[in-house]
Formats: C-alpha cells, structure tokens, sequence
DNA sequence: GACCTGAGTTCCGTAAGGGAACCCCAATGG
DNA sequence: CCATTGGGGTTCCCTTACGGAACTCAGGTC
C-alpha cells in the first residue's frame, strides 16, 4: 500500500485512489459488483493473499464503500455494494471501455454490457452533464474550485 | 509494484490496472495531464521518491500512454500524452466526478470543468454509446464476450 | 576552469504483499 | 454428545517494493 497519504491532497483523484487505489481493491471492488460476495469466492477468484483481502474488505467496509451481512445463523457474511460504492462502478465502466479498445487485442473485450434502456450491446460515453455534448479531457479547462488549496 | 501479474487476466479492468494501477500512476498521468511535465516538477508536486517516479514514467512511456521528448539541446525531457494516454484521462474524469461528490465535504471540489463546447462549468455524466441515454451499474447487464476465457 | 541545473541512479532502512499454517465458531452426523 | 466440516478470518515469516538522502552525469553559463 502506499506509504504516502493521499487523503489530505486537496485533489478528487487523490482522494478517490485513498479509498481504491490499493492493488486489489479495484478487482475486489468488480467481483462483488459480478456477485462475488464471500471471502472464500473473493479469495479464489482473485488468487489475494487472505491477509490481505481482509485488509481491503475492511478498508471497503469502513469507507463506506460495501456493506458487510451475515447471510447465515452460523457467522457467515457476504459483502453488497452500497449506492456510494455502486457509482464507484462508473469508473471501473470507464476503464473497461478504455481496456477494450486499447488492450483487448484480437481476441475482443472479455466482457460485453447489454443496456437495459435499449436492448443492445454498448458501451459508456462520455457527455456534459449540462448541454449533453461529448465531454474529454481535450474538451475542457481546468479551473481552481472552492475547495483548492491556498 | 503488485506481486501478482494482472496482465494476463482476461478483464479489461485487471488490464488497465496493469498500466496504471501501481501507486502514483494515476497521479503522475494527472499531473501530465494538467502541464506539469518534467520531471523535478512532478517530483516536488507529488512528493513521490526519485526512484519511484523514474519507474513510473519509464512504466508509461513503455505502455504506450506518454511520449518522453526533449525540450533543450541540453539533456532535459519532458513527459506528453499521447492519444492512447489522453483517452485513459477519462478514467480519472470519472473519478473527480465521484470524489467531489462523496468526498470533497463542505469546501466543495478543488477542481471544476469548464466545457468548451458550452462554457458553462459541468461534470461527466455516462451515457449509451449507442441510444444515449444514462447508463450505470444498474442499467446494464453483464455478459461474457469474445475475449472471455475458458 | 568552477559552478549550476535538470534528470536521473544508488544505497539503505522500513513497511507492505505473498503464502502457508493455524484458529474460531456454529451446524451437522454418527 | 463428541468429532467433523467449512466459511471466515489471524498469525507468522520471508521477500519485495517504497521513502529518502546522497551521489552521478552531461551540457551550459560565468
């Protein structure tokens, strides 16, 4: 993990990659969006060292990021998205989109999304949340907000 | 910097982390992004060890996502994006998006974006590449593809 | 020729990940 | 009613990778 914080820079990305940017955290982070949700299918699935993936689910749990519930009398538990974790899932949306196009190869994305709005296999786009048109990084200027720093 | 190999997972998100899932790798293609580019600039805004960052942006330049050129006939590079690397910034677009509004509290983002095509300040939003509606986590149904394993 | 500056490289101490073994608890089951 | 099973973790040791400071190198400048 890294050593150095990244919850103090005055930065959405930086403190985004506080609450997922540990290695694994991402992946642990998909499994339970595809309905992988008990440690020992987190931990198979995933080839994580068990002391970690405690670690991560944990820090998960705590960031409020997925919700921990026993789904037994016996002390069994499994882990669910919470609606903050589940808008998480948009980046990892995004970097599936990017993985497609620039690292799938021959063989094509290893996983398609089928819209329920419309029925069909697609992928994100990126738009303006106000006037709808394609947003991307050349599309914009950076500009100082409220919370900068001196 | 993770042990495990995440490239030759069949996941186009495991294949991105590939690229930029080690620590820093997210904020060095920030900084890029936003024109800090040289290496002693990088180095003293991110606060990263000389080591570290060598390898990160040897990683990048490796994968494609930015181009190392000289800006003086003296030995002094500076680091670009290339196309490949412009279109990942989507990824951490996304991310701000989440982080200003789950994490960013009271002082509001530290950054906004203003959209050139209507100049106004606004955020992504993620829609259907093809009916262009909003697509989410919850609007879209996950199947195998092509590039899916055994 | 001495000095400066950007861009790394080297080295060491510490902290984090990997892996295997171990533990705890409730429900069988003979 | 004691032994077993199986999910969900802990504990331990080993190795690797990060942080930080010192060092190097090459071209320009004074």
């Amino acid at each position: 993990m890294q050593r150095t914080d990244f919850h103090e820079m005055a930065c959405s990305i930086a403190r985004t990659l506080d609450v997922v940017g540990e290695p694994w955290s991402p992946l642990i982070l998909r499994d339970v969006w595809a309905g992988i949700s008990r440690f020992e299918q987190l931990q198979a699935d995933l080839g994580i060292s068990r002391k970690v993936l405690t670690e991560r689910l944990n820090h998960l749990v705590e960031r409020g990021i997925i919700d921990r519930r026993p789904y037994d009398r016996r002390p069994r538990y499994e882990y669910v998205l919470t609606d903050k974790g589940t808008e998480l899932v948009d980046v990892l949306m995004v970097m599936v989109g990017w993985g497609d196009k620039w690292l799938a190869g021959a063989a094509g994305p290893p996983v398609l999304y089928r819209h329920h709005a419309c029925g069909q296999f697609s992928n994100v786009d990126l738009r303006c949340a106000r006037c709808g048109e394609p947003m991307h990084a050349r599309d914009i200027d950076l500009v100082p907000g409220p919370g900068a720093g001196a």
